[in-house]
Parts: C-alpha cells; sequence; structure tokens
DNA sequence: ATGCCCATTGCAAATGGA
C-alpha cells in the first residue's frame, strides 16, 4: 500500500502534473495541501475519471485539503481539526481508507516569525497533538500525512543562514514536533534514510531548487502498529523538478498491506 | 531591513503568502 502525501499548491493550476503523476507511480492514497480551491471547483470529475474517489475540504484563494483514494471512497472521519470552534481554515481532513486512517494535515505555515500567525501555529500544533494523542490511544492503523511546516532537525535543511527568522525551524515549532513524535509516532522517511537529506520543499526564490537548497517539512508519521509493516519511502523529486511544479514534491511511503 | 517567486487582482503595480 502506497500512501504519498503532497503540497500541490493550487490543484486546478496544477491538475496536468498530478493526473500524469498518479498515472505514473500509481499510490493507494493521496494526501493533497494547498488546493487554493473551493469544494465545488475541485476537479473531483476528472480524479474519478483517473480512478480516484475523493474526500475535500475546500476553501477559496487559500489552504485547502483532501484526501484521495484509488479505486475507492474515502470515509470521512472528520473535516476539521477539534480544538477550536472559530477556527475557519481548510487544513485538516480525516478519512478511513482501505482500513486505514489517514490524514491530510496543513498545518499553518507560522511566518512571519515572531507574531500572532507564529502564535496561530503553535496554538494549531497543539490541537493537532491532543487528537493525535486520541488516535494513537484508539489502537487504529494511523497515518499522519501532510504539510507540517516544521523543519525536524537541522539535518533536514540545507546549511544556510537564510532561515535564522523564519519559522518552520523555530525551536518552538520544532519542539512541537518533538513533544508529537514522543507520543510514539515514527517519522517513516526519516527512518527509512537516516543519512541522506529527503528535502520536500525548495523555495521558488533564489535559485533554491537548482542549488537543492531544500528543506523537509512534509511528514508521513505512522502511529506504533504500522511501524513494522513500513518496506519504503521516497520523494518524487522529478516532480519538482517539471515546468510549472509546487514549490513542493510529493513525497511516499509502502506499506506491506 | 528588504527582496528574491508565484499567483491574484483586475488590467499596472500592489498585495499576500510562505
Amino acid at each position: 500500500m502506497r500512501i504519498a502525501t503532497w503540497n500541490i499548491n493550487n490543484v486546478n493550476l496544477r491538475l496536468p502534473l498530478l493526473l500524469a503523476w498518479l498515472e505514473a507511480t500509481k499510490p493507494d492514497v493521496v494526501a493533497l495541501q494547498e488546493l487554493k480551491s473551493t469544494t465545488k471547483d475541485f476537479p473531483t470529475r476528472e480524479l474519478e475519471q483517473a480512478g480516484y474517489g475523493a474526500l475535500v475540504v475546500g476553501q477559496k484563494t487559500w489552504n485547502g485539503v483532501a484526501l484521495l483514494a484509488r479505486d475507492a471512497e474515502p470515509i470521512v472521519v472528520r473535516r476539521t481539526l477539534p480544538g477550536d470552534l472559530a477556527d475557519r481554515q481548510a487544513r485538516y481532513v480525516e478519512a478511513a481508507i482501505d482500513g486505514v486512517i489517514v490524514t491530510s494535515i496543513y498545518a499553518p505555515n507560522g511566518n512571519p516569525w515572531p507574531g500572532d500567525k507564529f502564535a496561530y501555529k503553535l496554538a494549531w500544533f497543539e490541537r493537532l497533538t491532543r487528537h493525535a494523542a486520541e488516535l494513537h490511544a484508539s489502537g487504529h492503523p494511523v497515518v499522519l500525512a501532510g504539510d507540517y511546516n516544521v523543519v525536524p532537525t537541522p539535518r533536514d535543511i540545507y546549511v544556510s543562514s537564510s532561515w535564522n527568522n523564519n519559522a518552520l525551524i523555530q525551536p518552538e515549532a520544532r519542539a512541537g514536533f518533538e513533544k508529537l513524535l514522543k507520543q510514539g509516532w515514527t517519522d517513516s522517511v526519516r527512518k527509512q534514510h537516516p543519512d541522506e537529506p529527503m528535502y520536500s520543499f525548495w523555495d521558488y526564490r533564489r535559485n533554491r531548487w537548482e542549488r537543492d537548497a531544500g528543506l523537509r517539512i512534509d511528514h508521513l508519521l505512522v502511529g506504533k502498529s504500522l511501524k513494522a509493516k513500513l518496506r519504503g519511502a521516497g520523494v518524487d523529486r522529478a516532480v519538482r523538478a517539471m515546468e510549472g511544479a509546487s514549490d513542493h514534491a510529493p513525497v511516499w511511503i509502502e506499506l506491506a498491506m
């Protein structure tokens, strides 16, 4: 079972890239972020024709998350992250697909740092951590997939001082990710590839793709019952090199099930 | 200290995001 996560940075703009990638790699489950599309404008029909059922939590202009399932319809568990009824940002969706609970997470970026947006990032991450504890305790097989907007350690970013004042590497953000992991989740890409950077995001500016000046911020955390089923992980870097690419590449894991 | 890139808005250059 192949599960992928991809911050697509506007699903309608990049639909041809998405369809080509689905056809080429045939993931069983896909978590998409930054749809920048309402639910109504999401390309449900085109994905259906490509063999994928979709669960979409859209929003006009910003955010937006979805889960795709090959030859199946995701069974919705929740469309919002609990803990703040006033939060209207489309950043979370959770579904059951082939007996696995899968999320599409789009954690707040949190820039500029410091400020209100960084406070929102930390608060959102706290909510995620509380909810993840419940999921972990449930005993269900769970994959927490998405764009966490956190560079967990210095190994997950090229050597640079350019990001020193950026929300993605701040100690509080890293501590939040660490606290989540400590519940017992496995950072599956890092586990499979302990000695490679495994970047998933390259800023459009300053030729960062060409320089491989990347960050690893898209993660697939697996619960205890799935850890032993992990068979592979990777980043589809070729997708980032294409004309009109998202600034993120798809990240995937392979589970023996 | 700010811009870099990208897309949108609305039709030019400003805005906002990340």
